[in-house]
DNA sequence: GTGAAAGCGCTAACAG
DNA sequence: CTGTTAGCGCTTTCAC
């Protein structure tokens, strides 16, 4: 057989109807054991696969998903996507990336993409929605969308996220229980949601300890690395630096790190420093950072578990966001305060 | 218009047949400037989007790539991925992500996307085929694959990589050319051929300079950060340890830098440091990495570009393989040895 | 330049 | 239980 067989094909040589053969591919009840099996033989002996543009055409489903990031390149997305995968895999969905590096025409494209049956849902990480430039605006409803890891309020879509709030609050009260009073924090960007909810646990954790946050003492970064050398920089210029730092992610806390190094100081001995998101190879750095550690190959997982939910024609309340919980892992680059 | 539109609809309204239709959308010079108008304009109105599986099923291509790779949880192929994305977006194709973990059922099933039509081509970074279940074997010359990072001997594949040989060759060099004679390497899993080259650019080096290998100075790892502790451990108990280390990828450096911290050795000042890759971040390691860098968004282009020359019926030299060049970022993690 | 019509390969009524 | 048949939405001959 040159040409890829298709059902026509293996009924020809069963002696049955194609619909026979797809029934019997598609496990329904409605054939003799004993027809099926002859079928199931000659599609493995003519290694028969499915077209799966003439299915999706049908059926109307194109049994993928779509995971759409800022920027594929940050590692941060890795097990998530890793969680995705394997979830999806099983359900027997395929997944297709999408990047839009924060470019609105792309994330309207993405969205397009499930309009024009590329995907039948997507998971959308990017903590917003596109422009209202497509006018797919009202058809969101009929979307099968999941937000993962980041908010987007007032759009009535389901949401899979952490408690950023609380995550901060522990990691900053962790520095309040080893004797740190000067506490400073490096946020990401402002207004997004992640950042605004990590700030808000820092100033709980200090009101409630009764400390005084300093206006100086809370400078934006952008969560990359060389924002949180900057940041640095700029908190240890002050008259009274601080004595700790905590900083929304751990790539500007590498920087933080880094830039302290420069500076002649130590990490802990002069500075403590607490991240946020316990990247990849983490405990690999020197010293080995002390950061609140997402589950992110369960928030894959669960965002991915959702979209089959929603996709299976459940109802969703999406007033409820599924909130996964992390852990503030204590490692090296956290001390007390020297005397 | 609550459902969504389809060709049909616009042909109606238009008062042309949907052929015209499908003529003036895929810019046919066999529609008038005007008609194309007219229908162009009421495309955007209704907002149309053309069916993919539909077009699929007719055209027969899906206009998406498969990036297979071994563990979509490494941060190495990231910018790969990027890459990739990049280029195939900019042709007009999505990116499915193909994660096999080693399994090689899993490598047959992506084999067999490319059979029952769900991608048009293969990047593949996994090394090897699949074991010869699946009877895809004789097909596979009519399957538009690309081998990229990782070489594939004798199935006459197109390849992208690195010169894995040069690099290392070039990394000892470097430390020879501090001082260096003791020089150990920790290598990747073997037989691979990526670990063979880089193990033989090492040795290529050594005995370029007239200097020993001892059997006890090759320690062969796995490419995780555990396996350069490890390594690390065995090399450090020698009655005569090295002065320097050359590790086959970045994560096992790190993993050896931290061993050595570990067991008291300063880094650079007690032993170098030399890993391969780059990885994300890893200029914010302390001490920075001396390390070979791999041009890894080229890398993901090219392999791209070679591909869509490949859908677009060109032929391809598959003997000559693409390859592109590494660069050696001397860091912090190298020093001349102690007197 | 435009239209009519024939499928791409599959599934799902509907009949038997 | 099995077969016949009508599409899914699109592209592309082949006529005009």
């Amino acid at each position: 057989m040159r040409e890829r067989p298709k059902i026509k094909d293996i009924a020809e040589r069963a002696g049955v109807s194609v619909a026979t053969v797809s029934r019997a591919l598609s496990d329904s009840p409605l054939v003799t054991a004993e027809t099926r099996q002859r079928i199931l033989d000659l599609a493995r002996e003519l290694n028969y696969r499915p077209n799966v543009s003439a299915r999706s055409l049908r059926t109307r489903k194109s049994m993928s998903v779509l995971l759409v990031v800022r920027d594929v390149g940050n590692p941060f997305y890795l097990d998530i996507l890793k969680g995705v995968e394997a979830t999806a895999r099983e359900a027997g969905y395929s997944v297709l990336m999408g990047n839009t590096e924060s470019d609105p025409a792309r994330e309207i494209e993405y969205f397009n993409m499930l309009r024009d049956g590329h995907a039948d849902g997507m998971i959308l990480m990017t903590g917003k929605l596109p422009p209202a430039g497509g006018n797919w605006t009202g058809t969101l409803n009929r979307l099968a969308v999941v937000v993962a890891l980041e908010i987007i309020e007032g759009a009535g879509l389901p949401h899979v996220q952490v408690d950023n709030f609380g995550a901060a609050r522990e990691a900053v009260e962790h520095l309040i229980s080893i004797g740190h009073r000067r506490i400073a924090h490096i946020s990401g960007p402002l207004p997004e949601l992640m950042s605004l909810h990590r700030r808000e646990g820092y100033r709980e954790a200090m009101r409630n300890a009764g400390l005084d946050v300093p206006e100086a003492y809370e400078v934006r970064g952008d969560f990359l690395l060389e924002s949180g050398q900057e940041c640095c920089r700029k908190l240890f210029t002050l008259p009274e630096p601080p004595t700790a730092l905590f900083v929304a992610n751990d790539e500007m806390a590498y920087g933080a790190a880094y830039e302290l190094r420069r500076m002649g100081r130590d990490v802990p001995g002069d500075v403590s420093v607490v991240g946020f998101d316990d990247l990849y190879l983490s405990k690999a750095f020197y010293p080995p950072l002390t950061t609140v550690s997402q589950p992110r190959a369960e928030i894959g997982h669960a965002a991915m578990e959702l979209l089959l939910k929603i996709l299976s024609g459940a109802e969703i309340d999406c007033d409820e966001p599924i909130v996964l919980p992390t852990v503030l892992h204590i490692r090296g680059s956290t001390a007390p305060p020297q005397e």
